[in-house]
DNA sequence: ATAAAGCCGTACACTAGTGTATGTTCATTC
DNA sequence: GAATGAACATACACTAGTGTACGGCTTTAT
């Protein structure tokens, strides 16, 4: 009966840690995710993956939903610890505009890790109430991280929040059509700065 | 032709269709997909939706995967099928951009079973080769409409192709948050306006 | 009418997945 | 150095899902 195999590792998979954590099971759980969205978190795979079995699991957790409410969880504070690290610089909100832009587009691109992530929260809130509630919140507070850019900018401040929900929608968008097979390095490159070129022309909208 | 039926009530789910056709499945899985995505697309949940066993299922289609192929190739077909409606109208270039720019967003926020639909896909896509194929034609044709219709306003022949995927991508960013419970209808409105000044307003985009 | 083909039901084998109950091992702690 | 509890293993019960073989009924064609 008691005729596992090694003594002294006691798992040979990855770097043999010896005590697996809660984060652990939720970094796995992204890893499933990127590969194929929430409806790919599997207790088992996880569990292969981390070479244990899912007895772990129910120790750390209480069930599948546990996890997957962590991990929304989680991935709602990351977000939003985001945004200290934005408050701190107060420069030219042009040149804030364009840092922001290249972050968005050329900076996400590269870790598609991050976007396939954000994607597929964004997708599963399409069937999961909580989902949705989690995605709201740090949509509502991107948008309006936006206004806040978008007043520095001499616009009419009737049509900032308007203005800052296309600027929004711009990101997501760019987001997930240039990160397909349209959007190579050097075509992303332009459309960044096309954008901010448009942006920073919102100054002269007439209203009526 | 083929296909009377008539034959009074074998089924009693649904009206009482005598034979079910390969369309009625891919609707059902349609449904499916509105609901939860091609993860959702399970054969038994559709059989028991349209009042019949897998029997039927496989006598349609050859397993599984079939469906799903023929999903996409007929989603395909359909969105090509749109482009012949549009060659139509001669308009002015403006009006044309207003016109598409309100299909796109305050029609789509209407029936927002064709957007799920599409989200879906999209989605689909990130973990299938053919789906992402299929996307991408998609895509391609899309942006190369949008080309067509930027050649007629007084934008710089140079940078038309970038706008154009700027502006692909302004409308399937917002689709994806205007759809949520950021997009009540009148903001929706407004928006959909500022776009379009936004956009006519590019033909004074100064290169370098 | 009768045969053939189309369409669907039934039954079975198989896999993958969750959840739970109960061992088992190791590291503390006293 | 025995006890306790944390972390994981093992085994079991259960459900949901695919695919396949085959049989039966219904429509169409001859």
């Amino acid at each position: 009966m008691s005729g596992t195999k090694s003594r002294g590792g006691r798992r040979e998979a990855s770097r043999d840690k010896a005590q697996l954590t809660r984060d652990d099971w939720l970094d796995a759980a992204a890893g499933a995710i990127v590969e194929g969205g929430f409806d790919n978190v599997r207790v088992l795979v996880l569990a292969r993956k981390l070479g244990v079995t899912r007895g772990s699991f129910y120790w750390h957790f209480r069930d599948h939903q546990d996890l997957i409410v962590s991990f929304l969880k989680r991935w709602r504070d990351r977000r939003f610890q985001e945004f200290k690290y934005w408050k701190l610089s107060e420069d030219d909100p042009v040149k804030e505009l364009r840092k922001k832009l290249h972050t968005l587009l050329s900076e996400t691109a590269k870790n598609a890790r991050r976007l396939r992530i954000e994607l597929a929260v964004r997708d599963f809130a399409r069937r999961d109430a909580y989902a949705a509630e989690v995605v709201a919140e740090v949509d509502q507070a991107r948008i309006a991280e936006n206004v806040v850019l978008l007043e520095q900018l001499p616009t009419d401040p009737r049509v900032s929040r308007d203005l800052a929900l296309i600027l929004y929608a711009i990101t997501i968008g760019a987001q997930v059509v240039l990160t397909g097979p349209t959007g190579d390095e050097p075509t992303i490159q332009r459309v960044e700065g096309l954008i901010a070129d448009t942006v920073a022309r919102w100054q002269q909208i007439d209203l009526e």
